[in-house]
DNA sequence: TCCACCATGTAACTGGTTACATGATTAC
DNA sequence: GTAATCATGTAACCAGTTACATGGTGGA
Protein backbone atom coordinates (compact mmCIF):
# COMPACT_ATOMS: atom_id res chain seq x y z
CA UNK A 1 0.00 0.00 0.00
CA UNK A 2 2.52 3.04 -1.22
CA UNK A 3 0.59 5.97 0.13
CA UNK A 4 2.34 9.10 -0.87
CA UNK A 5 3.73 11.56 0.75
CA UNK A 6 1.42 13.29 2.85
CA UNK A 7 2.59 16.87 4.14
CA UNK A 8 2.52 18.43 7.84
CA UNK A 9 -0.53 20.15 6.97
CA UNK A 10 -1.96 17.18 5.28
CA UNK A 11 -1.67 15.40 8.90
CA UNK A 12 -3.15 18.51 11.03
CA UNK A 13 -6.04 18.47 8.76
CA UNK A 14 -6.24 14.51 9.07
CA UNK A 15 -5.86 14.69 12.56
CA UNK A 16 -8.78 17.40 13.10
CA UNK A 17 -10.98 15.64 11.13
CA UNK A 18 -10.13 12.92 13.04
CA UNK A 19 -11.19 14.97 16.28
CA UNK A 20 -14.39 15.94 14.60
CA UNK A 21 -15.59 15.87 11.25
CA UNK A 22 -15.55 19.15 9.61
CA UNK A 23 -15.76 21.17 6.23
CA UNK A 24 -12.66 23.02 4.62
CA UNK A 25 -14.27 26.59 5.94
CA UNK A 26 -14.10 25.27 9.68
CA UNK A 27 -10.39 24.00 9.16
CA UNK A 28 -9.40 26.93 7.85
CA UNK A 29 -11.33 28.80 11.02
CA UNK A 30 -9.15 26.62 12.82
CA UNK A 31 -6.20 27.91 11.82
CA UNK A 32 -7.47 31.44 11.67
CA UNK A 33 -8.43 31.84 15.13
CA UNK A 34 -6.96 29.06 17.89
CA UNK A 35 -3.70 28.58 18.77
CA UNK A 36 -2.88 27.07 15.40
CA UNK A 37 -2.08 30.06 13.70
CA UNK A 38 1.15 28.63 12.78
CA UNK A 39 -0.74 26.96 9.89
CA UNK A 40 -1.98 28.03 6.98
CA UNK A 41 -5.49 29.02 6.77
CA UNK A 42 -5.54 30.09 2.98
CA UNK A 43 -8.05 27.88 0.99
CA UNK A 44 -5.28 27.86 -1.86
CA UNK A 45 -3.79 25.56 0.61
CA UNK A 46 -6.47 23.93 2.80
CA UNK A 47 -8.83 22.75 -0.37
CA UNK A 48 -6.07 21.07 -2.35
CA UNK A 49 -4.69 18.87 0.42
CA UNK A 50 -8.07 18.17 1.12
CA UNK A 51 -8.96 16.93 -2.29
CA UNK A 52 -5.81 14.91 -2.13
CA UNK A 53 -6.43 12.87 0.66
CA UNK A 54 -10.29 12.53 -0.38
CA UNK A 55 -8.54 11.19 -3.47
CA UNK A 56 -6.82 8.75 -1.65
CA UNK A 57 -9.27 7.72 0.13
CA UNK A 58 -7.72 8.78 3.83
CA UNK A 59 -10.72 11.02 4.39
CA UNK A 60 -14.40 11.15 2.64
CA UNK A 61 -16.26 14.20 1.97
CA UNK A 62 -20.18 14.17 2.15
CA UNK A 63 -22.17 17.26 0.97
CA UNK A 64 -24.50 18.62 2.98
CA UNK A 65 -27.55 20.27 1.87
CA UNK A 66 -28.82 21.22 5.76
CA UNK A 67 -30.62 25.18 4.68
CA UNK A 68 -31.01 25.20 0.94
CA UNK A 69 -28.67 25.26 -1.90
CA UNK A 70 -25.62 26.03 -0.16
CA UNK A 71 -23.02 23.43 -0.26
CA UNK A 72 -20.84 22.60 2.77
CA UNK A 73 -18.18 19.59 2.47
CA UNK A 74 -17.91 17.57 5.72
CA UNK A 75 -15.21 15.51 6.07
CA UNK A 76 -14.33 12.22 8.40
CA UNK A 77 -11.65 9.85 8.44
CA UNK A 78 -12.17 6.58 6.58
CA UNK A 79 -10.62 3.59 8.47
CA UNK A 80 -7.46 3.83 5.87
CA UNK A 81 -6.87 7.34 7.50
CA UNK A 82 -7.12 6.75 10.47
CA UNK A 83 -4.49 4.10 10.19
CA UNK A 84 -1.91 6.65 8.53
CA UNK A 85 -2.86 9.24 10.81
CA UNK A 86 -1.99 6.24 13.72
CA UNK A 87 1.37 5.27 11.69
CA UNK A 88 2.52 9.23 11.83
CA UNK A 89 1.84 9.67 15.42
CA UNK A 90 3.64 5.94 15.80
CA UNK A 91 6.80 7.19 14.66
CA UNK A 92 9.68 7.38 16.55
CA UNK A 93 10.57 11.21 17.87
CA UNK A 94 14.02 11.72 15.76
CA UNK A 95 16.38 14.18 16.91
CA UNK A 96 15.71 16.18 13.45
CA UNK A 97 12.78 16.64 14.20
CA UNK A 98 13.48 18.31 17.59
CA UNK A 99 16.36 20.75 16.22
CA UNK A 100 13.43 22.09 13.42
CA UNK A 101 11.85 23.49 16.37
CA UNK A 102 9.37 20.53 17.61
CA UNK A 103 6.72 22.25 16.20
CA UNK A 104 5.87 18.95 14.18
CA UNK A 105 5.99 16.92 17.24
CA UNK A 106 3.99 18.97 19.55
CA UNK A 107 1.19 18.38 16.53
CA UNK A 108 1.13 14.61 16.94
CA UNK A 109 1.48 15.30 20.72
CA UNK A 110 -1.72 16.97 20.61
CA UNK A 111 -3.57 14.38 18.66
CA UNK A 112 -2.26 11.41 20.50
CA UNK A 113 -4.32 10.55 23.31
CA UNK A 114 -7.33 10.83 20.96
CA UNK A 115 -5.63 8.44 18.00
CA UNK A 116 -3.23 5.99 20.23
CA UNK A 117 -4.49 6.92 24.18
CA UNK A 118 -3.12 7.62 27.29
CA UNK A 119 -0.65 4.99 27.47
CA UNK A 120 1.39 5.93 24.06
CA UNK A 121 1.16 9.75 24.89
CA UNK A 122 2.81 8.86 28.03
CA UNK A 123 5.33 6.70 26.43
CA UNK A 124 5.81 9.54 23.73
CA UNK A 125 6.62 12.23 26.09
CA UNK A 126 9.15 9.95 27.55
CA UNK A 127 10.69 9.33 24.18
CA UNK A 128 10.52 13.40 23.50
CA UNK A 129 11.80 14.07 26.85
CA UNK A 130 15.06 11.83 25.81
CA UNK A 131 15.69 13.67 22.37
CA UNK A 132 15.47 17.10 23.74
CA UNK A 133 17.98 16.01 26.88
CA UNK A 134 21.21 15.92 24.64
CA UNK A 135 20.25 18.48 22.19
CA UNK A 136 19.79 20.92 24.69
CA UNK A 137 23.17 20.24 26.15
CA UNK A 138 24.44 20.72 22.82
CA UNK A 139 23.23 23.88 22.25
CA UNK A 140 24.19 24.95 25.91
CA UNK A 141 28.15 23.96 25.51
CA UNK A 142 28.10 25.62 21.86
CA UNK A 143 26.64 28.52 23.89
CA UNK A 144 29.20 28.18 26.31
CA UNK A 145 31.80 28.00 23.88
CA UNK A 146 31.35 30.92 21.57
CA UNK A 147 29.45 33.46 23.52
CA UNK A 148 32.78 35.70 24.22
CA UNK A 149 32.96 35.63 20.35
CA UNK A 150 29.52 37.17 19.78
CA UNK A 151 27.63 40.42 20.25
CA UNK A 152 25.16 40.98 22.84
CA UNK A 153 21.88 40.70 20.61
CA UNK A 154 23.31 37.38 18.91
CA UNK A 155 23.97 36.10 22.74
CA UNK A 156 20.49 36.57 23.87
CA UNK A 157 19.17 35.77 20.63
CA UNK A 158 20.63 32.13 21.08
CA UNK A 159 19.64 31.95 25.06
CA UNK A 160 15.90 32.42 23.99
CA UNK A 161 16.30 29.44 21.87
CA UNK A 162 18.26 27.70 24.44
CA UNK A 163 15.11 28.90 26.90
CA UNK A 164 12.86 27.46 24.97
CA UNK A 165 13.80 24.26 24.78
CA UNK A 166 14.41 24.18 28.47
CA UNK A 167 11.37 25.04 28.61
CA UNK A 168 10.01 22.25 26.59
CA UNK A 169 11.75 19.96 28.58
CA UNK A 170 10.59 21.14 31.94
CA UNK A 171 7.17 20.56 30.17
CA UNK A 172 7.61 17.34 29.18
CA UNK A 173 7.97 16.33 33.12
CA UNK A 174 5.46 18.39 33.99
CA UNK A 175 3.07 16.77 31.07
CA UNK A 176 3.70 13.12 32.80
CA UNK A 177 2.98 14.07 36.12
CA UNK A 178 -0.08 15.75 34.42
CA UNK A 179 -0.66 11.79 33.16
CA UNK A 180 -0.19 10.05 36.21
CA UNK A 181 -2.61 12.47 37.63
CA UNK A 182 -5.54 11.77 36.18
CA UNK A 183 -4.99 8.00 36.05
CA UNK A 184 -4.65 7.80 39.56
CA UNK A 185 -6.06 10.50 41.32
CA UNK A 186 -8.70 11.43 39.14
CA UNK A 187 -10.24 8.68 37.55
CA UNK A 188 -12.17 9.28 34.04
CA UNK A 189 -15.54 9.88 33.55
CA UNK A 190 -17.33 7.28 31.04
CA UNK A 191 -18.08 9.91 28.92
CA UNK A 192 -13.95 10.39 28.81
CA UNK A 193 -13.90 7.23 27.62
CA UNK A 194 -16.20 7.09 25.23
CA UNK A 195 -15.21 6.96 21.48
CA UNK A 196 -18.01 9.50 20.56
CA UNK A 197 -16.47 11.92 22.96
CA UNK A 198 -15.24 15.17 21.16
CA UNK B 1 14.59 51.15 -6.54
CA UNK B 2 12.23 48.71 -6.37
CA UNK B 3 14.08 45.40 -4.84
CA UNK B 4 12.27 42.50 -5.70
CA UNK B 5 11.15 40.66 -2.09
CA UNK B 6 13.44 38.77 -0.66
CA UNK B 7 13.05 35.65 1.85
CA UNK B 8 14.00 35.32 4.93
CA UNK B 9 16.30 32.42 4.28
CA UNK B 10 17.85 35.68 1.80
CA UNK B 11 17.96 37.76 4.52
CA UNK B 12 19.53 35.04 7.02
CA UNK B 13 22.34 35.25 4.71
CA UNK B 14 22.23 38.95 3.90
CA UNK B 15 23.06 39.28 8.13
CA UNK B 16 25.02 36.63 8.12
CA UNK B 17 27.66 38.16 5.23
CA UNK B 18 27.08 41.55 7.01
CA UNK B 19 28.47 39.89 10.16
CA UNK B 20 31.44 38.36 8.12
CA UNK B 21 32.01 37.96 4.61
CA UNK B 22 31.88 34.21 3.14
CA UNK B 23 31.08 31.66 1.06
CA UNK B 24 28.58 29.59 0.75
CA UNK B 25 29.89 26.50 2.35
CA UNK B 26 30.41 28.83 5.56
CA UNK B 27 26.95 29.93 5.36
CA UNK B 28 25.68 25.98 4.67
CA UNK B 29 28.19 24.63 8.14
CA UNK B 30 26.70 27.45 10.03
CA UNK B 31 23.02 26.20 8.99
CA UNK B 32 24.37 22.68 9.95
CA UNK B 33 26.28 22.76 12.83
CA UNK B 34 25.01 25.94 14.87
CA UNK B 35 21.83 27.04 16.80
CA UNK B 36 20.20 27.93 13.41
CA UNK B 37 19.31 25.03 12.43
CA UNK B 38 15.91 25.12 11.59
CA UNK B 39 17.01 27.31 8.02
CA UNK B 40 17.89 24.88 5.24
CA UNK B 41 22.04 24.32 4.83
CA UNK B 42 21.06 22.60 1.18
CA UNK B 43 23.17 23.39 -1.64
CA UNK B 44 19.59 23.83 -3.55
CA UNK B 45 18.75 26.19 -1.56
CA UNK B 46 21.55 28.61 -0.35
CA UNK B 47 23.51 29.07 -3.89
CA UNK B 48 20.53 30.20 -5.77
CA UNK B 49 19.76 32.90 -3.10
CA UNK B 50 23.32 33.80 -3.19
CA UNK B 51 23.53 34.20 -6.86
CA UNK B 52 20.33 36.47 -6.95
CA UNK B 53 21.09 38.49 -3.93
CA UNK B 54 24.73 39.13 -6.27
CA UNK B 55 22.87 39.68 -8.96
CA UNK B 56 21.08 42.58 -7.67
CA UNK B 57 23.72 44.05 -6.50
CA UNK B 58 23.44 43.51 -2.29
CA UNK B 59 26.40 41.14 -2.08
CA UNK B 60 29.58 40.79 -4.01
CA UNK B 61 31.46 37.50 -4.69
CA UNK B 62 35.06 37.65 -4.98
CA UNK B 63 36.74 34.36 -6.25
CA UNK B 64 39.72 33.25 -3.99
CA UNK B 65 42.12 31.32 -5.26
CA UNK B 66 44.18 31.37 -2.11
CA UNK B 67 45.74 27.38 -2.88
CA UNK B 68 46.04 26.44 -5.56
CA UNK B 69 42.97 26.16 -8.26
CA UNK B 70 40.08 25.21 -5.88
CA UNK B 71 37.49 28.40 -6.13
CA UNK B 72 35.58 29.58 -3.31
CA UNK B 73 33.63 32.52 -3.60
CA UNK B 74 33.77 35.09 -0.94
CA UNK B 75 30.68 37.06 -0.37
CA UNK B 76 30.68 40.78 1.33
CA UNK B 77 27.58 43.00 1.65
CA UNK B 78 28.01 46.01 -0.85
CA UNK B 79 26.10 49.63 1.09
CA UNK B 80 22.67 48.96 -0.60
CA UNK B 81 22.88 45.61 0.81
CA UNK B 82 23.75 46.59 4.16
CA UNK B 83 20.93 49.84 3.71
CA UNK B 84 18.24 46.48 2.65
CA UNK B 85 19.33 44.59 6.06
CA UNK B 86 18.89 47.76 8.16
CA UNK B 87 15.45 48.62 6.55
CA UNK B 88 14.52 44.75 7.48
CA UNK B 89 15.63 45.20 10.76
CA UNK B 90 14.04 48.21 11.19
CA UNK B 91 10.77 46.99 10.19
CA UNK B 92 8.29 47.53 13.28
CA UNK B 93 7.32 44.31 14.90
CA UNK B 94 3.87 42.74 13.38
CA UNK B 95 1.31 40.96 15.77
CA UNK B 96 1.77 38.44 12.86
CA UNK B 97 4.97 37.47 13.25
CA UNK B 98 4.72 37.20 17.00
CA UNK B 99 1.58 34.54 15.93
CA UNK B 100 3.69 32.79 13.39
CA UNK B 101 6.20 32.05 16.19
CA UNK B 102 8.52 34.84 16.43
CA UNK B 103 11.32 32.94 14.88
CA UNK B 104 11.80 36.08 11.97
CA UNK B 105 11.99 38.27 14.72
CA UNK B 106 14.73 36.40 16.72
CA UNK B 107 16.61 36.11 13.55
CA UNK B 108 16.21 39.88 13.30
CA UNK B 109 17.19 40.74 17.24
CA UNK B 110 20.54 38.47 16.08
CA UNK B 111 21.77 40.54 13.67
CA UNK B 112 20.70 43.78 15.43
CA UNK B 113 23.02 45.25 17.35
CA UNK B 114 25.98 44.64 14.99
CA UNK B 115 24.07 46.66 12.20
CA UNK B 116 22.03 48.97 14.10
CA UNK B 117 23.09 49.41 17.33
CA UNK B 118 22.61 49.45 21.35
CA UNK B 119 19.55 51.94 20.95
CA UNK B 120 17.84 50.06 18.16
CA UNK B 121 18.09 46.87 19.88
CA UNK B 122 16.32 48.48 23.52
CA UNK B 123 13.91 49.67 21.15
CA UNK B 124 13.00 46.18 19.24
CA UNK B 125 13.07 44.47 22.63
CA UNK B 126 10.43 46.77 23.98
CA UNK B 127 8.32 46.68 20.62
CA UNK B 128 8.81 42.91 20.94
CA UNK B 129 7.60 42.89 24.17
CA UNK B 130 4.72 45.23 23.95
CA UNK B 131 3.27 42.75 20.91
CA UNK B 132 3.55 39.86 23.08
CA UNK B 133 1.78 40.45 26.10
CA UNK B 134 -1.82 40.89 24.15
CA UNK B 135 -1.15 37.72 22.57
CA UNK B 136 0.08 35.52 25.43
CA UNK B 137 -3.25 36.58 27.29
CA UNK B 138 -5.26 35.98 24.58
CA UNK B 139 -3.26 32.55 24.49
CA UNK B 140 -4.45 32.12 27.89
CA UNK B 141 -7.82 33.17 27.72
CA UNK B 142 -8.75 30.63 25.12
CA UNK B 143 -6.90 28.00 27.05
CA UNK B 144 -9.20 28.98 30.22
CA UNK B 145 -12.06 29.03 28.12
CA UNK B 146 -11.82 25.57 25.87
CA UNK B 147 -9.63 23.34 28.26
CA UNK B 148 -12.41 21.65 29.81
CA UNK B 149 -13.83 20.44 26.29
CA UNK B 150 -10.49 19.36 25.34
CA UNK B 151 -8.67 16.22 25.54
CA UNK B 152 -5.39 16.09 27.75
CA UNK B 153 -2.94 15.92 25.02
CA UNK B 154 -4.33 18.71 23.23
CA UNK B 155 -4.52 20.82 26.55
CA UNK B 156 -0.98 20.02 27.10
CA UNK B 157 0.09 20.56 23.69
CA UNK B 158 -1.70 24.09 23.97
CA UNK B 159 -0.13 24.81 27.47
CA UNK B 160 3.25 24.08 26.29
CA UNK B 161 2.80 26.97 23.42
CA UNK B 162 1.80 29.32 26.06
CA UNK B 163 4.67 28.40 28.65
CA UNK B 164 6.99 29.31 25.43
CA UNK B 165 5.67 32.36 24.95
CA UNK B 166 5.64 33.32 29.18
CA UNK B 167 9.08 32.03 28.41
CA UNK B 168 9.85 34.77 25.53
CA UNK B 169 7.80 37.27 27.68
CA UNK B 170 10.52 36.86 30.31
CA UNK B 171 13.05 36.94 28.34
CA UNK B 172 12.44 40.22 27.18
CA UNK B 173 12.56 41.81 30.20
CA UNK B 174 16.20 39.69 30.64
CA UNK B 175 17.54 41.25 27.43
CA UNK B 176 16.86 44.68 28.45
CA UNK B 177 18.27 44.57 31.64
CA UNK B 178 21.35 43.09 30.47
CA UNK B 179 21.76 46.08 27.83
CA UNK B 180 21.01 48.03 30.45
CA UNK B 181 24.21 46.48 32.66
CA UNK B 182 26.40 46.26 29.79
CA UNK B 183 26.06 49.90 29.34
CA UNK B 184 26.29 50.79 32.77
CA UNK B 185 28.26 48.45 34.72
CA UNK B 186 29.98 46.87 32.33
CA UNK B 187 31.54 49.39 29.77
CA UNK B 188 32.35 48.44 26.45
CA UNK B 189 36.01 47.61 25.71
CA UNK B 190 37.29 49.53 22.87
CA UNK B 191 37.84 46.01 20.79
CA UNK B 192 33.90 45.28 20.94
CA UNK B 193 33.13 48.70 19.80
CA UNK B 194 35.43 48.96 16.97
CA UNK B 195 34.08 47.91 13.26
CA UNK B 196 36.14 45.52 12.68
CA UNK B 197 35.06 43.37 15.79
CA UNK B 198 33.33 40.08 14.47
C1' DT C 1 -30.62 46.90 -1.08
C1' DC C 2 -26.34 46.09 0.58
C1' DC C 3 -22.96 44.38 3.63
C1' DA C 4 -20.89 40.81 6.18
C1' DC C 5 -20.07 36.31 6.41
C1' DC C 6 -20.41 31.38 4.79
C1' DA C 7 -18.23 28.28 1.58
C1' DT C 8 -15.53 26.56 -2.08
C1' DG C 9 -12.56 26.79 -5.69
C1' DT C 10 -8.48 27.82 -8.99
C1' DA C 11 -4.50 29.86 -11.61
C1' DA C 12 0.10 31.76 -11.44
C1' DC C 13 3.97 31.92 -9.11
C1' DT C 14 7.92 30.99 -6.13
C1' DG C 15 10.88 29.29 -2.65
C1' DG C 16 12.78 25.31 -0.97
C1' DT C 17 13.62 20.10 -1.09
C1' DT C 18 15.74 16.11 -2.94
C1' DA C 19 18.95 14.21 -5.43
C1' DC C 20 22.43 14.18 -8.39
C1' DA C 21 26.89 15.81 -10.49
C1' DT C 22 31.49 17.68 -10.65
C1' DG C 23 36.02 18.51 -9.31
C1' DA C 24 39.88 20.15 -5.92
C1' DT C 25 42.43 19.36 -1.72
C1' DT C 26 44.09 17.19 2.45
C1' DA C 27 45.24 13.37 5.42
C1' DC C 28 46.24 8.78 5.98
C1' DG D 1 45.65 5.65 -3.89
C1' DT D 2 41.64 6.38 -1.70
C1' DA D 3 38.59 8.30 1.58
C1' DA D 4 36.94 12.41 3.63
C1' DT D 5 36.03 16.91 3.18
C1' DC D 6 35.95 21.36 0.68
C1' DA D 7 33.18 23.76 -2.61
C1' DT D 8 29.84 24.83 -6.03
C1' DG D 9 26.31 23.94 -8.92
C1' DT D 10 21.72 22.36 -11.23
C1' DA D 11 17.40 20.00 -12.63
C1' DA D 12 12.93 18.12 -11.33
C1' DC D 13 9.53 18.58 -8.43
C1' DC D 14 6.04 20.15 -5.05
C1' DA D 15 3.76 22.46 -1.36
C1' DG D 16 2.07 26.63 -0.09
C1' DT D 17 1.18 31.78 -1.01
C1' DT D 18 -1.25 35.42 -3.21
C1' DA D 19 -4.89 36.91 -5.43
C1' DC D 20 -8.84 36.45 -7.68
C1' DA D 21 -13.52 34.45 -8.70
C1' DT D 22 -18.06 32.65 -7.68
C1' DG D 23 -22.24 32.25 -5.39
C1' DG D 24 -25.45 31.40 -1.06
C1' DT D 25 -27.36 33.26 3.27
C1' DG D 26 -28.80 36.29 7.05
C1' DG D 27 -29.47 40.61 9.07
C1' DA D 28 -29.90 45.87 9.02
Amino acid sequence: MKVPPISVLGYALLGLIDLKPSSGYDLRKIFAETAMGNYSSSPGAIYPVLERLDSQRLIRGVVEHSAGLRRRRLYHTTPTGAAELRKWLSKPVAQSDVMRGAHELMLRFAFMDHALGVDAAINFLQEFRAALRPYLSSLESYARENAQQMRLSGRLALESGIRGYRGMYDWTAYAIRAYHQSLTSQPMRPSQIAKGDL
